[in-house]
DNA sequence: AACGCGGGGGC
DNA sequence: GCCCCAGCGTT
């Protein structure tokens, strides 16, 4: 057996069973891809269940706000995908009239699909020759073919690449790509893989070479940002509070969150609360007839910052404009560090 | 080609 | 603490 049987073959036996296996509709598909992206299947299995139950059919997610889609989505992180995902659907509603493109180049141009996703929804909807590469396909063929260029360069990218064209299965693309994700996923795993049960140990020149620790070869990351976000809530006499839409570029962009006051450095407690104060009265633009301060703090960790919050409690003596009810607060999509403030304040006397 | 973009889980 | 995850869009 070659390469690509030797993978269908274990496929076969050792596939999990997941709720987009079981149909070759272009719309679950497509939904499945874009919310695995960089994404576990522990983590993104439940929010596939609940756009699915939510947004049965793509005119449905295309008739929703993208509140509503940014609220489904909240939790999952890159929310990019969130607003792609709503404009391709009215693309497809419109456009297409309901029915999802079927060559690789068409599917390329909707919003939120490149290379992976394309070969992904081809091969799997429509029996494309397009191989996925994705990290799975990166570690298994760096692996097995004893790769040593860096994956996350631009010639080892293009290796990997034409590599996973050159084996890829003929027959049945969509479950070969599948199976050989899965093969990575759960057998050519990134840490500590079990080799003595893999099916292509024979024939490993990262195992024969005792270089399977050493491999996938990546060029380091920059080191993270250190980012100090200074929250105020205000309360106002008739419990309402406030919510400002994140607008540009950047993290949480279309996200909600409180009046925020950031700095580059640590702020001196005396020296928040001082800023804090004039930054209320600046954005708020009116002056505070009381204000009482609870400092909350937390470090909220991503993969490219590290996030420094604090939130702080401000009761008004005065009614807000614009003011969002407190009862109201958590139908609003917001980032994680603040739905979590929001269930901890929420049954607070205030 | 390099960079920014979330959040969670495993070790 | 570090690495990784069914990558993409922007610059």
């Amino acid at each position: 057996m070659d390469f690509s049987d030797r993978i269908l073959s274990w496929y076969a036996q050792n596939k999990r069973d997941l709720p987009w296996r079981k149909t070759r509709d272009p719309y679950n598909v497509w939904l499945s891809e874009i919310i695995m992206q960089q994404t576990r299947v522990a983590q993104g299995l439940p929010y596939y269940l609940r756009f699915i139950e939510r947004f049965p059919e793509v005119a449905d997610l295309a008739r929703a706000s993208e509140e509503e889609v940014l609220k489904t989505w909240q939790g999952l992180g890159y929310y990019s995908r969130a607003r792609n995902l709503h404009a391709t659907a009215q693309r497809v509603a419109t456009d297409y009239q309901g029915t999802f493109p079927a060559t690789y180049k068409e599917l390329m141009d909707l919003k939120g699909v490149g290379p992976y996703t394309a070969a992904a929804i081809g091969s799997i909807c429509f029996d494309l020759l397009t191989p996925v590469v994705d990290g799975n396909v990166y570690r298994v063929l760096s692996r097995y073919f004893g790769v040593e260029l860096p994956v996350n360069s631009g010639e080892g990218s293009r290796y990997i690449a034409d590599l996973a064209g050159q084996v890829m299965s003929k027959e049945s693309p969509g479950n070969y790509n599948q199976a050989l994700m899965e093969f990575g996923a759960l057998q050519c795993i990134p840490r500590n893989p079990d080799c003595l049960a893999c099916p292509l140990s024979d024939s490993c020149v990262a195992l024969a070479k005792k270089k399977v620790s050493q491999l996938p070869v990546k060029l380091p990351k920059k080191a993270v940002r250190k980012r100090y976000f200074n929250y105020f809530m205000p309360v106002d006499p008739d419990f309402q509070t406030l919510l400002i839409k994140r607008k540009d570029k950047g993290i949480w962009r279309g996200l909600y969150e409180f009046p925020l006051l950031e700095s580059e450095l640590e702020l001196p407690d005396e020296k928040a609360e001082a800023q804090i104060l004039e930054g209320v009265f600046t954005q708020l633009n009116e002056p505070l007839k009381f204000v009482k301060c609870n400092p909350i703090p937390l470090v909220h960790k991503l993969s490219h910052q590290h996030l420094f919050v604090t939130f702080r409690i401000l009761y008004l003596g005065h009614g807000l404009r614009g003011g969002v009810p407190i009862t109201k607060m958590q139908s609003y999509p917001v980032p994680i560090p603040i739905a979590n403030f929001m269930e901890t304040v929420k049954n607070s006397y205030f």
